[in-house]
DNA sequence: CTAAAATGTTAACCAAGGTTAACTTTTGTC
DNA sequence: GACAAAAGTTAACCTTGGTTAACATTTTAG
């Protein structure tokens, strides 16, 4: 049973950052987040407590931070969101990069998941008989 | 000068709200407002306060609710964005009336100016040539 | 016209999600 | 290995936007 437990804009926003930092480093630090959210550590640590508390990440005291699988899977399915409504704005609408990225960031949090899931066929259908 | 500050998406949501009762039957009463966004009354005297503050409504002390022309015109950017992204929802997507309500509802305070504009571009080119 | 009901306001409170400042732990350099 | 710098935590606090409960004002039915 995947604790499906609805997490706040906030709590996925952090999710999805522990998620890309993973990518590139592995090893994800809390002063890293906190750069990347442009927020203060103290704010990173309160967050890491929610996640850690709804088991999607894991975290020793003073330790690094690991994304459970069922945190790597909530954190896909909010990347999912974020990259399906970026490539709408910027191919579909011409958006340019940045703005594109600064309202995918809201907009993803949005959209329930049948929104998501007609959303995603419908760009798809589009773009490849483009 | 039109005081273009910022609103928040619940400031908004209500200023919304005192548009959509002001068509129907002029004379608004925060009772209605709170019904209708499902909320306590003691919630609408607080927002109202803050939309009275930055000159979007007209309230006399125990008064009904009278949007102001600057409120009237932000209240109208609000609504447009709602009913574009509702349009899009629908017509384009295929999702259900009430599915596509509750999005709207929150995907209009995502999105910044140049965004909808493109967007609603596109959605009436779409639409024209069907 | 008056009294009850409906509406509106105020005050005190709460939770979420930030902050800063002080402190603890870990890391890295000599 | 010591110790300074970097990272992480904690505590106290702030703001926003809600709440309930008590009170004030308006409206409406008799």
């Amino acid at each position: 049973m995947p604790s499906r437990k609805k997490l706040s804009p906030s709590s996925e926003d952090y999710l999805e950052t522990v998620l890309e930092l993973s990518e590139s480093t592995d090893a994800v630090r809390s002063v890293d987040i906190a750069s990347h959210l442009g927020v203060s550590k103290a704010s990173v640590t309160k967050a890491m407590g929610i996640l850690r508390e709804a088991q999607l990440i894991d975290q020793a005291h003073y330790g690094q931070i690991h994304l459970t699988a069922a945190g790597r899977r909530r954190a896909d399915d909010v990347k999912n969101r974020h990259v399906m409504i970026k490539r709408f704005l910027i191919e579909i609408l011409g958006i340019d990069e940045e703005t594109a990225e600064q309202d995918a960031c809201k907009m993803e949090h949005a959209i329930c998941p049948t929104t998501r899931e007609k959303w995603f066929d419908w760009l798809h259908q589009v773009l490849d008989n483009a």
